[in-house]
DNA sequence: ACCACTTAATTGTTTTTTGCAACTTACATT
DNA sequence: AATGTAAGTTGCAAAAAACAATTAAGTGGT
């Protein structure tokens, strides 16, 4: 039978550090943010960073559990979107040693957060400088969000419950980064089938009522074709 | 200053075992293929499964040069491409502990395996039965292959170096798992710029001579749109 | 030498998808 | 009731894709 000092003899080899960190997106006055914490422990006690922590094997049963039990602590609820996106390691990115960090990305509707949450969401085109390798994870989350939102239901998941079709349109341009015509963004998403219609419900404001909608499934839906 | 000791009782965890699986991918008889490692030690001693292994912090600049070191000791060389697929952790993948693996997906020409390596390849749709969550990996592996294949260049490091645009026509309906018109996939390739004719060069046989292609790039390239 | 056969490569036609612009609708405000 | 504006629709031209047919270039057999 084998115990964990039978592993280590094994593995024969000095471990590396295993943590997850988190690119929380979110919208604010019509960018695209990320939620970033102030570092309590060295090192970079103080700074602003990812949200992240380490893995506790005797908590975690993933590393996904472990990035969800982050975000809970971060913002208090679950992210309705979550997503691995890539594992970056190595001697250098972390001064402890040679660390490996899963990380994840998760879009959460602004209407969530409250007022100190949004105080540390910051423009993506405008973040501080972020310590170990966060920029790089920042820049390929900023990226596989872009690449997604032209083939999926993902930006959805930025937006309340319910929205319209022209704030669906939007957030489509403001993830993608360019303009979309309205006419055929109507057509593709409507035949795509990601959202219905909530009959008899609409936003009122000083022009034309607009129809309200919600997604028809609150998994991430891929399109056969570009939007 | 910090050392080994420190860290461990700052991370105040057990460790998890940190490995790298890989999924080799070559073509035999027309037919998507893995190259799978039979084990040497426990568990699942004998067994096939993916070639992995442990990563040496000691010796690995970070994964993905763990991930090459495992494909060179079963191929004798590096795979023209290579990319990070997924990482899968858990406590139950391995009987020996709460594991993380950082799984790889690469791409090998057939021309550059020797008969043994290729007694070693198993279609992907009649693979044998694999340990861990092997199976898992390879799902992903397929799966992104496929995807891939839709909007880039990556098939065509299935193939060696020089090659008639029929094999890449070929290849890419293979990875892709459906049939492509032959007229619309010669004009796209051709304007997506990825191949370029090597003058002179034709694959001859019993019928009209084929001209050869070569790749414009090393790396992979993205379309614009869906091949 | 010529004909049949097969694969390579191109050409032409129809259908579908896009991109763009103009237009209609429905409200609040004055 | 007139005006302004955002919501939503319609129509058309251009581009792209799917499909079908044709031409090109060799080998091998007679």
């Amino acid at each position: 039978m084998m115990n964990a000092s039978t592993i280590a003899t094994e593995a024969a080899h000095p471990q590396a550090l295993v943590m997850v960190d988190t690119a929380l997106f979110t919208i604010h006055d019509e960018r695209l943010c990320l939620i970033l914490a102030r570092r309590r422990e060295a090192p970079f006690a103080g700074a602003l960073a990812l949200p992240g922590g380490f893995v506790h094997i005797d908590e975690d049963a993933d590393t996904e559990s472990a990035a969800r039990r982050v975000i809970r602590a971060k913002i208090g609820f679950d992210a309705p979107y979550l997503e691995q996106l890539f594992t970056f390691s190595g001697a250098h990115r972390d001064p402890r040693g040679w660390s490996l960090s899963v990380a994840y990305y998760a879009l959460v509707p602004a209407t969530l957060l409250d007022a100190s949450q949004m105080a540390e969401a910051f423009a993506v085109d405008a973040l501080p400088a972020l310590p170990f390798d966060h920029d790089r994870i920042v820049a390929r989350a900023v990226q596989r969000l872009r690449d997604k939102a032209t083939y999926s239901s993902l930006p959805a998941f930025l937006l309340p419950e319910t929205f319209t079709l022209n704030e669906l349109h939007r957030i489509y341009e403001h993830s993608i980064g360019t303009r979309l015509d309205k006419a055929s963004f109507r057509q593709k998403i409507i035949e795509q089938g990601i959202i219905e219609p909530i009959a008899g419900s609409f936003r009122t404001g000083a022009h034309r009522p607009a129809q309200m909608y919600r997604l028809s499934r609150s998994t991430l839906t891929a399109f056969a074709r570009q939007i």
